[in-house]
RNA sequence: UGGGGUAUCGCCAAGCGGUAAGGCAUUGGUUUUUGGUACCAAUAUUCGGGGGUUCGAAUCCCUCUACCCCAUCCA
């Protein structure tokens, strides 16, 4: 499937590593806790970590990441592999589990001990915390650090051999307490837990922490690209930490990550999920209103929905919250092709025809003329049939294209009726229609002329089955739920005796039916039994009727007010330098401001002047290009002076080339720190203004795009940066840029 | 308040100095024995705000704002 030509930034990576020879193999992994249901948010993971190893011919692992045994479980592992599997995608190799490298995570411990950069800390819980300072405040260094590289050998391994109670000693990491980023304040390896683990039994009572065992673990593996979620940025840094104090460098695995799925209408916490479980709010982790990937499975998604839903959602850092609407276009999407059509009437109405006689059976396609697929049911008919109750009114409102006393409606693969009596009972409620029917209007050889608004569903009384229907609607009123409290009263609707044509039962063709003009239908796949028929609604079908009454017009766009910050005040050697530029040199007050706020700007820009008096233009170029090359480097380490930066405005000022060459030649020059004439001349890139030759080619690209030149006249000017931008491109940015804009102006008007 | 991130249509999302992709949703219309599907069309003079650089800025520079993550012996 070439859908989009765009690749995601994961994807761009692994190609720029690639071809680089960074790696000549793409392993990722999915790594999930074994201490919860998946959701549809591992659904994202497992198609980003399994499709990119896909894609590019590699492998991914699935690796329990078990290295808290007081929260994990077995059963989780099982859960794990089913949705891998179910998704589709298949592990390398067996399941991997972070204990499997329990002891040579130890070993790697004992190595960081002996080099001095981890120590056994002896604090309390809490005098760890309080040490650790805070977001704003610097961290103290525990006393305990101190200890020597044989003290703290010894006492690790006293820990491993079980000699200490839980809590009472830890492994850290020796980084920085006071490192702007909290994950660098000695972060914890390694604490006791006395606790049996689920694979590993009572063999170990010490258990690394995440961050030193991922790592790690990636690196066992030979992971080459290692994908996590957001929350995970702070601590990429002790991710590569780790990896580079052990000197595990070469094909080394990186971290990258990426936003984690949100869903309108959901909530997406393992905690909130097991909060709807174990209060009781859904039937379990398999309820199919939950988000749990048992849940769409139980409600009749099939995984390639999922799969493809994963798709069209795209892969980003920003925070968002995809609407749910674009998961049921998923399903639906699938199950228009691929779903049988059938007739299931859920709050019925009966009807006699009153002038049909006997029964017959008609044939009936399970297919609608616009899906590719083949296969027909019969469908007995006789006098005595049950509709929608909603498909009559008495009184109906506009637009109303069903049956009503004046009009006519058709029984889908049958006859055209019309109402001819309404019965109710003492209290006004219909409870029967009486009905004619069009002998000639059988469905397929229709001749009576007659012109119907619509067609509905229907059941013939003595052969429909009573099955149960599960009406499910999503699970939150909130748009953003905040939990149990927000469960929607209407997420579940079951609907015991309602009745469906006995082919569907019988026969059995498929899982999944689309009932005719209601939804989308699944067997479900544990109560559903022969006597018992029970069906789930997936999803309904797209409504446009009845959505204009009610939609809400989306508030007129207020515009979204800006507060300006208060910017900081300039210091009085600030202001001076300021006040100078303004007055003295006549820049303008931004590349001013911007210039006297940096002292490496301001220091770097007198020097360029002593090279050539040209204020202006080098003010821009020091407060633009320059300030660029410093936000990440010292002025030490820039390759090119001011000596360099002058000759370049000077060879703008001459003409000798355009100030869009003048931006690549810098480049050039801050990547190789070569001279501007050097690199002028090697590349040549001398500016093309003679009138002569830039005519030619603006004749040529006028020639090419005549749609575009016609467009243009026909009032569309944004075009006019296309025609100049075209012709760039044909000298390969070396024509007069100014030059071209007034030619193309000329040429164009004429 | 320190650090790390993010901001492009109602919701996702491309875009990396030269005409603002695409999908979902929405709205018209055409086909239709599903108020479904399919098809056609509409929908960002503008990219969180304000400045600046440039012939030309969503893209480069400055600045402000909003939101998310980090102070578990969780992952």
């Amino acid at each position: 499937m070439a859908m989009n030509e765009s690749k995601d930034f994961l994807r761009t990576k692994v190609e720029e590593d690639l071809k680089a020879g960074r790696y000549t193999h793409v392993v990722t992994r999915f790594p999930p806790e074994p201490n919860g249901y998946p959701h549809i948010g591992h659904a994202k993971s497992i198609c980003i970590n399994f499709g990119i190893a896909n894609d590019y011919h590699g492998e991914c692992n699935l690796r329990m990441d078990d290295t808290n045994p007081t929260t994990e479980d077995t059963q989780y592992v099982e859960a794990l592999k089913d949705a891998v599997e179910w998704l589709g995608f298949e592990w390398e190799g067996g399941v991997r589990y972070t204990s499997d490298y329990f002891e040579r995570l130890y070993e790697y411990a004992m190595q960081l001990i002996k080099m001095g950069k981890a120590y056994v800390d002896s604090l309390s819980e809490e005098e760890i915390r309080e040490y650790r300072g805070s977001v704003t405040l610097p961290g103290k260094r525990s006393k305990y650090a101190t200890r020597s590289i044989e003290e703290n050998v010894e006492l690790f391994e006293r820990m491993k051999k079980g000699e200490f109670a839980d809590g009472q000693h830890v492994l850290r990491a020796k980084i920085d307490m006071s490192a702007a980023n909290m994950q660098l304040r000695d972060p914890l390896l390694y604490r006791i837990r006395h606790t049996s683990h689920q694979r590993t039994g009572d063999t170990w009572c010490i258990y690394p922490m995440y961050d030193f065992a991922h790592c790690l673990s990636d690196y066992i593996e030979g992971i080459s690209h290692s994908i996590c979620t957001l929350e995970f940025e702070n601590n990429r840094v002790i991710y590569d930490w780790i990896l580079d104090t052990l000197g595990l460098t070469q094909q080394r695995p990186y971290q990258y990550e990426f936003a984690r799925l949100n869903i309108n209408y959901t909530v997406m916490s393992k905690r909130k999920l097991l909060e709807l479980v174990n209060k009781g709010l859904v039937s379990g982790w398999d309820d199919p209103r939950m988000p749990t990937l048992a849940g769409y499975r139980r409600r009749g998604y099939t995984p390639q929905s999922i799969v493809h839903f994963c798709d069209t959602i795209g892969i980003a850092k920003a925070n968002s919250i995809v609407d749910v609407a674009q998961l049921e276009f998923a399903i639906r999407d699938e199950l228009n092709l691929a779903a049988p059509r059938v007739m299931c009437v859920l709050n019925p109405l009966k009807i006699t025809i009153e002038n049909y006689e006997g029964s017959e059976l008609l044939e009936a396609s399970y297919y609608p003329e616009d899906v590719p697929k083949e296969g027909v049911r019969l469908l007995p008919f006789s006098k005595e049939i049950f509709i929608e109750r909603e498909d009559f009114d008495e009184n109906p409102p506009k637009d109303y294209y069903r049956l009503t006393p004046t009009q006519p409606v058709r029984l889908k693969h049958a006859y055209i009726i019309e109402c001819k009596e309404v019965i109710k009972d003492t209290t006004g409620k219909i409870i029967q229609l009486k009905a004619h029917y069009y002998p000639n209007s059988k469905s397929g050889e229709d001749r009576s002329g007659i012109k119907v608004k619509s067609a509905i569903q229907w059941v013939e009384e003595k052969s429909a089955k009573e099955i149960e229907v599960r009406l499910y609607d999503r699970l939150f009123e909130d748009e953003s739920p905040k939990g149990s409290e927000d469960i929607s009263p209407y997420s579940l609707k079951i609907i015991r005796n309602a009745l469906i044509e006995p082919a569907v039962i019988d026969t059995k063709l498929d899982e999944r039916f689309q009932f005719e003009r209601l939804g989308y239908f699944y067997a479900d796949p544990i109560d559903y039994s022969d006597k018992h028929p029970v069906f789930n609604k997936i999803v309904g079908l797209k409504e446009s009727w009845g959505k204009k009454a009610q939609s809400t017009q989306p508030n007129k766009m207020e515009k979204k007010v800006q507060i300006d910050g208060k910017v900081v005040p300039m210091s009085q050697a600030q202001h001076a330098f300021f006040e100078h530029y303004t007055h003295t040199l006549g820049l303008n007050s931004e590349i001013a401001n911007t210039l006297a706020r940096d002292e490496r700007l301001s220091s770097f820009y007198a020097q360029t002047l002593e090279e050539f008096n040209s204020p202006i233009p080098l003010a821009n170029t020091v407060a633009n290009e320059v300030a660029r090359e410093l936000k990440d480097k010292t002025l030490k380490e820039l390759k090119f002076g001011a000596k360099e930066v002058a000759q370049l405005i000077k060879m703008v000022e001459d003409e000798i080339i355009s100030s869009k060459i003048a931006k690549e030649v810098f480049e050039e020059m801050a990547k190789s720190g070569e001279a501007p004439q050097t690199i002028v001349q090697i590349k040549g890139w001398m500016q093309i203004s003679n009138p002569q030759i830039l005519q030619s080619i603006i004749d040529e690209v006028i020639a090419k795009n005549p749609d575009n030149v016609a467009k243009y006249k026909a009032g569309n000017t944004k075009l006019f940066g296309f025609f100049v931008g075209e012709v760039l491109k044909a000298t390969s940015g070396k024509a007069n840029p100014k030059m071209v804009n007034e030619l193309v102006g000329k040429t164009l008007q004429s």
